[in-house]
DNA sequence: CACACCTACTTGGCTTTGTCAAGTAGCATT
DNA sequence: AATGCTACTTGACAAAGCCAAGTAGGTGTG
Protein backbone atom coordinates (compact mmCIF):
# COMPACT_ATOMS: atom_id res chain seq x y z
CA UNK A 1 0.00 0.00 0.00
CA UNK A 2 0.73 3.58 0.09
CA UNK A 3 2.30 4.88 2.99
CA UNK A 4 3.64 7.88 1.35
CA UNK A 5 0.44 10.38 2.02
CA UNK A 6 0.18 8.75 5.52
CA UNK A 7 4.35 9.72 6.15
CA UNK A 8 3.87 13.38 4.65
CA UNK A 9 4.46 16.15 7.81
CA UNK A 10 5.43 13.17 9.99
CA UNK A 11 8.59 12.84 8.91
CA UNK A 12 10.06 15.76 9.12
CA UNK A 13 9.30 15.81 12.69
CA UNK A 14 10.70 12.61 13.58
CA UNK A 15 13.79 13.46 11.27
CA UNK A 16 14.26 16.56 14.25
CA UNK A 17 13.58 14.32 16.72
CA UNK A 18 16.12 12.27 15.87
CA UNK A 19 19.10 14.91 15.54
CA UNK A 20 17.50 16.38 18.28
CA UNK A 21 18.86 12.85 20.84
CA UNK A 22 22.29 14.11 18.80
CA UNK A 23 24.32 14.91 16.75
CA UNK A 24 24.05 12.65 13.69
CA UNK A 25 24.05 12.44 10.03
CA UNK A 26 21.87 11.61 7.26
CA UNK A 27 22.72 7.69 6.88
CA UNK A 28 22.26 7.41 10.43
CA UNK A 29 19.23 8.51 10.89
CA UNK A 30 17.94 6.14 8.01
CA UNK A 31 19.31 3.71 10.20
CA UNK A 32 17.03 4.76 13.14
CA UNK A 33 14.06 5.37 11.49
CA UNK A 34 14.26 1.95 10.13
CA UNK A 35 14.44 0.66 13.82
CA UNK A 36 11.37 2.65 15.02
CA UNK A 37 9.42 0.87 12.33
CA UNK A 38 9.81 3.26 9.45
CA UNK A 39 11.67 0.69 7.26
CA UNK A 40 10.82 2.14 3.44
CA UNK A 41 12.48 5.44 3.58
CA UNK A 42 15.19 5.49 0.98
CA UNK A 43 17.88 8.15 0.53
CA UNK A 44 15.94 10.33 -1.59
CA UNK A 45 13.20 10.88 0.46
CA UNK A 46 15.48 11.70 3.61
CA UNK A 47 18.14 13.98 2.02
CA UNK A 48 15.60 16.48 0.79
CA UNK A 49 14.09 16.90 3.70
CA UNK A 50 17.24 17.08 5.89
CA UNK A 51 18.30 20.00 3.22
CA UNK A 52 15.00 21.53 3.79
CA UNK A 53 15.26 21.50 7.70
CA UNK A 54 18.94 22.76 7.09
CA UNK A 55 17.71 25.63 4.71
CA UNK A 56 14.60 26.96 7.27
CA UNK A 57 17.77 27.22 10.14
CA UNK A 58 16.00 24.07 12.06
CA UNK A 59 19.31 21.97 11.60
CA UNK A 60 22.31 22.84 11.48
CA UNK A 61 25.17 21.30 9.41
CA UNK A 62 28.64 20.34 9.88
CA UNK A 63 31.32 18.71 7.79
CA UNK A 64 33.43 15.69 8.89
CA UNK A 65 35.45 13.16 7.18
CA UNK A 66 34.16 9.75 8.07
CA UNK A 67 36.12 6.87 9.03
CA UNK A 68 35.27 4.45 6.68
CA UNK A 69 33.85 6.37 3.44
CA UNK A 70 32.98 9.90 1.53
CA UNK A 71 33.09 12.84 3.91
CA UNK A 72 30.04 13.18 6.24
CA UNK A 73 27.56 15.94 7.00
CA UNK A 74 26.70 16.21 11.19
CA UNK A 75 23.32 17.34 11.60
CA UNK A 76 22.42 18.90 15.00
CA UNK A 77 19.36 20.69 16.06
CA UNK A 78 19.18 24.65 16.40
CA UNK A 79 17.58 26.45 19.38
CA UNK A 80 14.56 27.36 16.83
CA UNK A 81 14.15 23.79 15.63
CA UNK A 82 13.56 22.90 19.03
CA UNK A 83 11.12 25.39 19.45
CA UNK A 84 9.52 23.66 16.12
CA UNK A 85 9.71 20.50 17.27
CA UNK A 86 7.86 21.47 20.35
CA UNK A 87 5.35 22.62 18.44
CA UNK A 88 5.37 20.23 16.14
CA UNK A 89 5.11 17.46 18.72
CA UNK A 90 1.88 19.31 20.11
CA UNK A 91 0.33 19.69 16.70
CA UNK A 92 0.78 16.11 16.09
CA UNK A 93 -0.44 15.22 19.55
CA UNK A 94 -3.83 16.90 18.78
CA UNK A 95 -4.23 15.36 15.33
CA UNK A 96 -3.39 12.25 16.34
CA UNK A 97 -6.21 12.41 18.86
CA UNK A 98 -8.53 13.38 16.32
CA UNK A 99 -7.38 10.46 14.04
CA UNK A 100 -8.09 8.13 16.79
CA UNK A 101 -11.36 9.85 17.59
CA UNK A 102 -12.36 9.46 14.40
CA UNK A 103 -10.93 5.92 13.22
CA UNK A 104 -11.60 3.73 16.53
CA UNK A 105 -13.86 5.85 18.54
CA UNK A 106 -11.95 6.21 21.51
CA UNK A 107 -13.32 9.87 23.75
CA UNK A 108 -9.61 10.09 24.24
CA UNK A 109 -10.42 8.87 27.97
CA UNK A 110 -7.48 6.14 28.44
CA UNK A 111 -5.01 8.47 28.16
CA UNK A 112 -1.89 8.80 30.15
CA UNK A 113 -3.22 11.47 32.46
CA UNK A 114 -3.63 9.93 35.05
CA UNK A 115 -2.44 12.04 37.59
CA UNK A 116 -5.45 14.72 37.24
CA UNK B 1 1.05 26.77 11.64
CA UNK B 2 0.53 24.26 8.98
CA UNK B 3 -1.52 21.11 9.20
CA UNK B 4 -1.95 20.66 5.66
CA UNK B 5 0.88 18.36 5.59
CA UNK B 6 0.01 16.33 8.75
CA UNK B 7 -3.51 15.90 7.25
CA UNK B 8 -2.08 13.91 4.51
CA UNK B 9 -3.73 11.05 3.90
CA UNK B 10 -5.26 10.85 7.28
CA UNK B 11 -8.48 13.01 6.38
CA UNK B 12 -9.08 10.16 3.70
CA UNK B 13 -9.38 7.20 6.43
CA UNK B 14 -11.07 9.51 9.26
CA UNK B 15 -13.78 11.04 6.58
CA UNK B 16 -14.53 7.03 5.59
CA UNK B 17 -14.96 6.11 8.89
CA UNK B 18 -17.04 8.77 9.64
CA UNK B 19 -18.98 6.93 7.12
CA UNK B 20 -18.77 3.95 8.11
CA UNK B 21 -20.86 4.79 10.78
CA UNK B 22 -23.44 5.23 8.92
CA UNK B 23 -25.07 6.94 5.72
CA UNK B 24 -24.11 10.40 5.66
CA UNK B 25 -23.47 13.75 3.77
CA UNK B 26 -20.60 16.22 2.90
CA UNK B 27 -22.00 18.97 5.85
CA UNK B 28 -22.62 16.71 8.14
CA UNK B 29 -19.03 14.85 7.86
CA UNK B 30 -17.57 18.13 8.11
CA UNK B 31 -19.58 18.34 11.53
CA UNK B 32 -18.12 15.43 12.59
CA UNK B 33 -14.66 15.95 12.16
CA UNK B 34 -15.33 19.67 13.74
CA UNK B 35 -16.40 17.76 16.26
CA UNK B 36 -13.56 15.29 16.43
CA UNK B 37 -11.51 18.76 16.66
CA UNK B 38 -10.16 18.90 13.19
CA UNK B 39 -11.77 22.66 13.24
CA UNK B 40 -10.10 23.94 9.73
CA UNK B 41 -11.59 21.47 7.36
CA UNK B 42 -12.99 23.88 4.21
CA UNK B 43 -15.39 22.32 2.00
CA UNK B 44 -13.00 23.18 -0.71
CA UNK B 45 -10.90 20.04 1.71
CA UNK B 46 -13.50 17.58 2.05
CA UNK B 47 -14.98 17.77 -1.43
CA UNK B 48 -12.85 16.74 -3.23
CA UNK B 49 -11.90 13.80 -0.72
CA UNK B 50 -15.69 12.65 -1.11
CA UNK B 51 -15.38 12.62 -4.36
CA UNK B 52 -11.97 10.75 -5.02
CA UNK B 53 -13.54 8.00 -2.34
CA UNK B 54 -16.14 7.82 -4.45
CA UNK B 55 -14.31 7.39 -8.02
CA UNK B 56 -12.35 4.50 -5.85
CA UNK B 57 -15.39 2.71 -5.19
CA UNK B 58 -14.53 2.88 -1.39
CA UNK B 59 -18.05 4.34 -0.70
CA UNK B 60 -21.35 4.96 -2.74
CA UNK B 61 -23.37 7.65 -3.60
CA UNK B 62 -27.04 8.41 -3.00
CA UNK B 63 -29.14 11.70 -3.61
CA UNK B 64 -31.81 12.85 -1.64
CA UNK B 65 -33.38 15.97 -1.05
CA UNK B 66 -33.01 17.88 1.93
CA UNK B 67 -35.98 19.51 4.06
CA UNK B 68 -34.44 22.67 4.18
CA UNK B 69 -31.68 23.05 1.29
CA UNK B 70 -29.86 21.71 -2.27
CA UNK B 71 -30.33 18.06 -3.09
CA UNK B 72 -27.49 16.40 -0.72
CA UNK B 73 -25.08 13.57 -1.86
CA UNK B 74 -26.03 10.52 0.98
CA UNK B 75 -23.01 8.37 0.81
CA UNK B 76 -22.07 5.00 3.05
CA UNK B 77 -19.55 2.65 2.32
CA UNK B 78 -19.07 -0.68 0.39
CA UNK B 79 -17.56 -3.39 1.08
CA UNK B 80 -14.60 -2.61 -0.59
CA UNK B 81 -14.49 0.84 1.17
CA UNK B 82 -14.89 -1.19 4.48
CA UNK B 83 -11.89 -3.33 3.87
CA UNK B 84 -9.65 -0.70 2.75
CA UNK B 85 -10.68 1.48 6.22
CA UNK B 86 -9.30 -2.13 7.75
CA UNK B 87 -6.26 -1.89 6.07
CA UNK B 88 -6.02 1.45 6.49
CA UNK B 89 -6.32 1.36 10.41
CA UNK B 90 -3.61 -0.98 10.39
CA UNK B 91 -1.08 1.12 8.31
CA UNK B 92 -2.07 3.74 10.40
CA UNK B 93 -1.53 2.16 13.55
CA UNK B 94 2.14 1.39 12.31
CA UNK B 95 2.93 4.43 11.39
CA UNK B 96 1.74 6.68 14.56
CA UNK B 97 3.31 3.80 16.55
CA UNK B 98 6.61 4.59 14.40
CA UNK B 99 6.40 8.56 15.18
CA UNK B 100 5.73 7.86 19.19
CA UNK B 101 9.23 6.38 19.32
CA UNK B 102 10.48 8.98 17.75
CA UNK B 103 8.94 11.79 19.11
CA UNK B 104 8.37 10.25 22.42
CA UNK B 105 10.87 7.61 22.86
CA UNK B 106 8.04 5.43 23.85
CA UNK B 107 9.31 1.74 23.30
CA UNK B 108 5.63 1.05 22.84
CA UNK B 109 5.54 -0.86 26.17
CA UNK B 110 2.66 1.19 27.33
CA UNK B 111 -0.08 -1.21 25.03
CA UNK B 112 -3.44 -1.92 25.53
CA UNK B 113 -2.74 -5.50 26.42
CA UNK B 114 -2.15 -4.97 30.14
CA UNK B 115 -3.37 -8.34 30.49
CA UNK B 116 -0.84 -10.52 28.51
C1' DC C 1 -41.99 38.73 -7.98
C1' DA C 2 -37.18 40.54 -6.41
C1' DC C 3 -33.90 40.11 -3.02
C1' DA C 4 -31.16 38.34 0.69
C1' DC C 5 -29.54 34.56 3.10
C1' DC C 6 -29.10 29.93 4.49
C1' DT C 7 -27.74 25.09 3.06
C1' DA C 8 -25.04 22.18 -0.06
C1' DC C 9 -21.93 20.87 -3.52
C1' DT C 10 -18.23 22.12 -7.38
C1' DT C 11 -14.05 23.68 -9.48
C1' DG C 12 -9.32 25.57 -10.72
C1' DG C 13 -4.98 26.79 -9.54
C1' DC C 14 -1.49 26.53 -6.05
C1' DT C 15 1.83 24.52 -2.67
C1' DT C 16 4.14 21.15 0.01
C1' DT C 17 6.32 16.99 0.40
C1' DG C 18 7.37 12.09 -0.43
C1' DT C 19 9.17 8.78 -4.37
C1' DC C 20 11.88 6.90 -7.90
C1' DA C 21 15.84 6.62 -10.50
C1' DA C 22 20.06 7.92 -11.61
C1' DG C 23 24.30 10.21 -10.57
C1' DT C 24 28.69 11.82 -7.96
C1' DA C 25 32.35 10.74 -4.94
C1' DG C 26 35.69 8.95 -1.13
C1' DC C 27 37.89 4.90 0.44
C1' DA C 28 39.33 -0.17 0.85
C1' DT C 29 40.14 -4.62 -1.15
C1' DT C 30 41.29 -7.38 -4.89
C1' DA D 1 41.90 -0.15 -12.28
C1' DA D 2 37.71 -2.39 -11.25
C1' DT D 3 34.33 -3.60 -7.61
C1' DG D 4 31.65 -2.43 -3.81
C1' DC D 5 30.68 -0.24 0.27
C1' DT D 6 29.51 4.36 2.50
C1' DA D 7 27.45 8.91 1.81
C1' DC D 8 25.25 12.65 -0.27
C1' DT D 9 22.75 15.02 -4.61
C1' DT D 10 19.42 16.01 -8.07
C1' DG D 11 15.38 16.26 -11.33
C1' DA D 12 11.04 15.03 -12.78
C1' DC D 13 6.84 13.50 -10.92
C1' DA D 14 2.41 12.60 -8.33
C1' DA D 15 -0.71 12.86 -4.45
C1' DA D 16 -3.51 15.47 -1.61
C1' DG D 17 -4.87 19.53 1.16
C1' DC D 18 -6.05 24.77 0.78
C1' DC D 19 -8.12 28.94 -0.80
C1' DA D 20 -11.28 31.47 -3.22
C1' DA D 21 -14.86 31.83 -6.06
C1' DG D 22 -18.84 29.87 -8.22
C1' DT D 23 -23.43 27.29 -8.85
C1' DA D 24 -27.86 26.15 -7.10
C1' DG D 25 -32.09 24.89 -4.22
C1' DG D 26 -35.01 26.56 -0.60
C1' DT D 27 -37.27 29.97 2.68
C1' DG D 28 -38.66 34.42 4.43
C1' DT D 29 -39.52 39.53 3.71
C1' DG D 30 -41.19 43.41 1.27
Amino acid sequence: MDNAQLLKGILEGCVLAVIEKGETYGYEILGELEKAGLEDIGEGTLYPVLTRLDKNKLIQCRRAKSPLGPIRKYYSITQEGAEYLGDFRERYRRISKSADILLYDNSSEMEENENG
